[in-house]
DNA sequence: TATGAATGAGATTTCATTCAT
DNA sequence: CATGAATGAAATCTCATTCAT
């Protein structure tokens, strides 16, 4: 997909106890936000003494960069699980499959949106956080634009339509999700197919 | 319009002590987001002392209430200056300006909807915050449901629409413009077009 | 005398918590080194709870330049009380006035001559302390080579004598007494006596 | 010379191992001060784990204790390496050639006198250290007193002079030189030359 | 009102030391 | 011997809040 974060190799037992304190983290986060986050919360959550989640993780803005990388891999490389490895055919469905992906976290992972958005608010006064994710916005839009443009030369998306924006809007969208309280994931699910419908008319 | 704040009567002196209050609050907000956030500094940017802050609000969480209050009141009663005071005509005509008051904050007080946004995150773990945002958030889908139910009515707007989902989409959009990291409100506003032009079409 | 510290008009109240703060870390330092120094540790002796010490001084290495400066302000000013106000005649009673009031402090206020060595060792490493130090012995150097080229053009000292080299063995010698484990001030004086000798054959 | 450490016996790569710790800890100590060594900076610098260290010195407080015991050793056994084995013809030599062996040093071992000096401070709170330094400084004390009593009964040395006040001033002097801030190897040389001349007039 | 001073409660980080392998 | 992992105990610093004037 658009952006790969690659850890870096550790042994064994190590690598698990990474991965536990940062799902620990991630959990904190959307549970308590970024504001609310507490380094010796996070080691209690995971079972450990607060002087050994920093010999993991060094300070706890380094914890947060592990976090940030961590949920963009998950959000990107999570896709819809009931599809087989079939690969897409068409432009459409490349479409139609990546917004399947998302929505399906949005309702199954819904933590990893709120855990996102705390993350894009953080970015905007936090360059390393910042760094990261504009980095992936940045992907995740090509990713989009690429799509629109090659099913437009195929004649599969309404000829209406103006490439960057909808890639634009697309984003703004899904984000603005985690920001819209009284929205369930059925009616984000509803204006989804009102986007689909206009694309594909 | 969708929601009117009031604010409780004062004496004088202290109600203009009290929006310059909050207006350093929505500053720092701004900069440093709500993790940030430092009464003593808040009461530096005032030219005040930190204790006589605690005269007008007891405690922290009654200062960011009255932030919320204040922020909503503006985003709610700005509107597009040149634009003379006549009604508008039409549900499109409504609509229209709905999303010229709001592209114009978008562009000129972009603060504003930065500290939207870290209040909207907020609101998923505080109560106090998510009542009076849910409370706006309803008000304003209403709104919006309202204007579109009427256009639709008068066949200003195109049938294929489902009202409820355009008035969620239109509020996502516009919300979600914040964690656009990479977008100018110029882009933003390519975006409401191409909106615009499907929902007239 | 060689250099004088001034400290910034206060009120009166804040500048007696002040005195009082550093001199709890003269007490401190002397008996437990500049290692052995705990913040905490000052907070308590003062009687004051450990934040109320920050709002007095921001971090420790504030505190640890206060003292120093009040340690060599203390050093330079002090002089043997016994004295009245009749300034020195001569070069040579310069001299012996000023051997005089530093084996007074060596005897009563041996204290002072501890912490000096802290911190004449801390500025080996740390820039702060150095610069303040480097400063005052410089100084003192300048001062002690001042009264030896007066005394030596009245005849008042043994023609066979080096300026500078007396001047650095005065200050070594004074120095170096605090290092000298098993010297009481009495063997320190005859020490000092033995150099008087020296100079005034 | 006037006293002698012994290491107790090891294995080969064991006893190499300790000489390499001690030698990275003196560094370290010269570097940073007492204040500013850390265990784990030591084996860093020697290349082991911070635990295995603790096979080789089971506590911080040993590992100090060694390395006092190392310093002392070193500064009293290292002489002028031109000269060849021919012994001191008389006292009047052999307090020449003890000037010369320390002005050697200071100019070349620097690090020794600066971590000399630490542990000089150390020792005003800390029995273990004292000790073993008291021992050294009163064996020191005693050599020197010994050499000049043998000069004086020979006619080499001033007879105004005060032996045991002498032996202090050489000892005083040398120390005070590592608390001379502004003083180079030069000029402490310049003036152990002067406090010759006085010696031998 | 206004403010300088004070504080309790905590947060992050550090470090010598120990455990398990 | 050696080491990665773990930890208890602290140390510095921060911050909203309150007190006294």
């Amino acid at each position: 997909m658009f952006s790969q974060v690659q850890s870096s190799p550790d042994t064994e037992h190590s690598e698990v106890r990474q991965r536990d304190i940062i799902a620990a983290t991630i959990g904190l986060i959307a549970e308590k936000g970024m504001e609310g986050l507490r380094i010796r919360d996070v080691a209690d959550k995971v079972g450990i003494n607060n002087a050994t989640l920093h010999y993991y993780f060094k300070t706890k803005e380094t914890l947060i960069e592990a976090t940030v990388k961590t949920i963009v891999h998950d959000l990107v490389s999570t896709h819809v699980p009931s599809r087989n490895g079939d690969p897409a055919a068409t432009p459409r469905d490349e479409l139609e499959r990546h917004f399947d992906d998302i929505l399906h976290q949005i309702r199954y992972f819904p933590t990893r949106f709120v855990v996102l958005g705390e993350l894009l608010m953080r970015s905007h006064h936090e360059t390393a956080v910042r760094t990261i994710l504009m980095r992936t916005d940045e992907d995740w839009h090509a990713y989009l634009t690429d799509i629109l443009e090659r099913g437009l030369a195929l004649g599969q998306f309404s000829s209406q339509i103006d490439i960057q924006s909808i890639a634009h809007l697309v984003m703004m969208l899904l984000k603005g999700a985690t920001l819209q309280l009284n929205a369930t994931p059925d009616q984000v699910e509803q204006v989804i197919r009102q986007v689909r419908q206009w694309l594909f008319a």
